[in-house]
Order: C-alpha cells, then sequence, then structure tokens
DNA sequence: AACAAGTGTAGAATTGCTTCTACAATTAAT
DNA sequence: ATTAATTGTAGAAGCAATTCTACACTTGTT
C-alpha cells in the first residue's frame, strides 16, 4: 500500500510551458507526486503502456491526436487511470462530450490556479470533477434538450469534422486523418451545413469564432 | 540606479496555468525579479499604465484585444518597454509583423523552456530576442522589398476577388460578379494563395481579420 | 528603348467535391 | 415494444475547382 500522497501524474499538453506550469501546481498539491510529461499522443500512450499512472491531465489539441477517441484508446491500455481534460476549447460545447467518453474531469485552459487544484484534488480523491457550471447543463440538457449553442447540435463526428475544416484541411486530408472515404467527409459537410443553415467555410468559421 | 537583477515583468496571457509557467522560469533568471500578471488585455494596460514595467511578455490570443495594433497601444502608454510577444501561431506567418509593429521578440508557444529563457535573457541584456529563422526571413523581405502588410502585394483585382472569397462566394459565383471564367477566377486565387504564402481559404480569412 | 515583371484573361486535362442514394447501427420518441 | 429519427459510413455520377500553359497588355527597371 502506498504513501497517501505518493501518486503518479503524466502531463500531456504540446507547450512546455504549460507542462510546466501543471507541474508546478501538483507539486504543491502531492508534494512528492511523480511527474511524467508528454509532448504529443505517440508519448503519451507510450508513457501510459510502461507506466502505472494515477492521473492523466489530458490536452486535447495535439495535432497527431485529436478526438474524442483518445480516451477510449487510453482507457483501453489503462482502463484504471481518471482522465482530466484540459483544453482551450469550451467547455460548453465540449465538457459534455468529453465526460461521456470517459473523462473524469473537464477544465478549460482559462480556469484559474484554484480551480485546477481542485479539479486536481478532487479527481485524486474521489475519482471526479464536474464544476456547477457542467452540472447545470447536465440538467438542463436532461429535461430540456435544447441547445442554446447552435454548434451542440452537431454530433461528436461532425464536430471533428467542423474543426479539420476551419484549420483549412481539404476533404481528402480529412479522409485521410479520420481514416474514411472523401465521399464520407462530403456528407458530414453536408449535414454540418445543413444543421447551421449556412453553405460555405466562411460561414463555418464564423459559427465557431462566434460560439466556442 | 536599481541593482543588476532587478527587473519588472508582466505576463499577459489569458491561461493562467501559463502565467504560472513563465513566471517560475523568469523566478530561475531574475530571482528578484518583481512579476505581475494580467489575463486580458484590459488590465494589461491598466498594469502598463501604472507601473513601470521592462519586460512585457504578451500572448496576441486574447479575446479582446487581438491584433497588430496592441503593441503600439502599449508602447503609446510607455514607449521603453520591450515586448516578447508568446504566440500559438506560426512564426513564419506572425513573427515578421509583430517585430515589425515594434515588439522586441517572437516566441512560439511550442517553444521549450530553454528558448524561453534564452528569450527573456536576451531581451532583458541585449533589448532583443531574434532567431535565426527570423533573421533570415527579415533579411529576405529586405531583399525582396516586400510590403509590412501582406495583403499590399494583391493587385485591385486580387483583392477584389480575396473579398469574394473570404465572403464565401464560390468561385462559380465570383466568375458571375465579376463577368470573367471560372478558371479565371481558379487562377486568381492561386495567384493569391501564393503571394500570401498560405494554401486554404482558412487561411486567408484569418489573413484579412489580421491585417483588415 | 529595351527587357523583365506583373496583371488580367482563359482553355484542356486532371483532380477534388457534391449530390443522391443507401444501409446498418444507434438512439429517441410514442 | 415498435416506430421514427439520427449517426456513421460509402458508391456512382455529375459538377466544380485546380493545374498548367499561354498570351496580350500594362508597369517598372536599367
Amino acid at each position: 500500500m502506498k504513501p497517501a500522497n505518493n501518486y503518479t501524474f503524466l502531463i500531456a499538453d504540446d507547450h512546455s510551458i504549460v507542462r510546466q506550469g501543471i507541474s508546478l501546481l501538483i507539486k504543491e498539491l502531492f508534494f512528492n507526486a511523480k511527474i511524467y510529461q508528454a509532448g504529443n499522443f505517440k508519448d503519451t500512450l507510450s508513457i501510459i503502456k510502461e507506466t502505472k499512472i494515477d492521473l492523466l491531465v489530458l490536452d486535447i489539441n495535439f495535432p497527431d491526436g485529436n478526438s474524442l477517441s483518445i480516451i477510449p484508446e487510453t482507457k483501453a491500455i489503462q482502463p484504471e487511470v481518471k482522465i482530466l481534460i484540459f483544453s482551450a476549447y469550451d467547455e460548453d460545447i465540449y465538457a459534455l462530450r468529453y465526460l461521456n467518453a470517459g473523462a473524469s474531469g473537464y477544465l478549460n485552459k482559462g480556469s484559474s490556479e484554484d480551480e485546477m487544484k481542485n479539479a486536481l484534488r478532487s479527481i485524486i480523491l474521489s475519482g471526479k470533477y464536474i464544476t456547477q457550471n457542467i452540472k447545470d447543463r447536465i440538467l438542463d440538457s436532461y429535461i430540456s434538450k435544447k441547445p442554446i449553442n447552435p454548434l451542440e447540435q452537431l454530433s461528436n463526428r461532425e464536430i471533428e469534422v467542423a474543426r479539420l475544416l476551419i484549420k483549412g484541411y481539404g476533404n481528402m486530408e480529412i479522409a485521410e486523418t479520420l481514416n474514411v472515404k472523401k465521399t464520407t467527409v462530403s456528407t458530414f459537410k453536408n449535414r454540418i451545413f445543413e444543421k447551421l443553415e449556412i453553405n460555405n467555410l466562411a460561414d463555418l468559421i464564423d459559427f465557431f469564432n462566434l460560439y466556442s
């Protein structure tokens, strides 16, 4: 049985400054924590394969692995690992999706250090961290099921495609990235445009600037 | 005359974790540095107004002030302040513009801690930090005499086409609007993309948001 | 005045994208 | 429990966009 505050962390983020900041906070909370770092998704998986990790702090904006599927992929290797998503994207649109996919918490990069500390402590000690805001949204969506943010209408896969589109990816690149056929991408693009009642990329970009 | 390592810093970034990380690095380099922090552009200006700052580490991705103009605005208040841009955007596209606007250095968020330290030290001690890559580009732009605002490179017709493109018009619509053939539009689109060194509409939209 | 570079235009061939249709697997609704 | 809608996927055919090439006309350079 290991000592009460002897936990193992893995910080996965492509910005070393960010890793440094998080690392510092963890050390403040758990003074003899063991902290690993990874700058991309590939390294993240390597470490997960070799080492028992208590909490993975995961940026979801990696160039090499940017979808919801990274959560099941990670848990497939080490099912007990807790995952705290640490994202620059708007909580309102993404948090629920990631929690549903198996994350233990979702934190926006704009959060204060105190919130980060709460999240770390909360997940380590009680297994999850859910902000009041997210709780409210869960309730809302349970009761009314009316999306306030038009982007919430999009399915997970549609959001993935939309994000790649606004990055400037062409259909073929997206098809390769997601391992589907390019006609499939076209179909998704159509559905996205229909749902948002738009018909070109410029408007899609507008939408994302406005709502996320 | 103040002691040699008694400098004053202001870290402006909307992510507190990032501020924390940078703060730590500064303290390692300048052990009795005075460090201020701001989470948005408004607060940044407030602090600049009240306090003499030696070096401002500035994220250019603020929700409330995201354009080149933040540099002249800052320098208008405190002309001697040095500014290190710390951006998630690609150096190749943005660094020169910010340096031209009056920044003393440009650092990508993906940079290592060592690079960050070099940049901090270099600006404090010698007034500027310019990577070899950026030096090369300055030389290039000096030789080829390309204008500061890349959009100025575009001919009138090219600007017309570009404007329609960022409105979301397709090649055919543009062809009809301008009474030319659609292949002509394609040719223009190509020339625009070549001149701006981009290859998709999303980047074009970025360009216009930044430079107009 | 001569030459180079940039501008506005377009065709043929190729490549990329959309539309329409379809279907199995979920998920929601009655 | 049954029906309806949504989601993830894709093929065939058609339409749109790109590439490469070309050429006359303007502007800039020496």
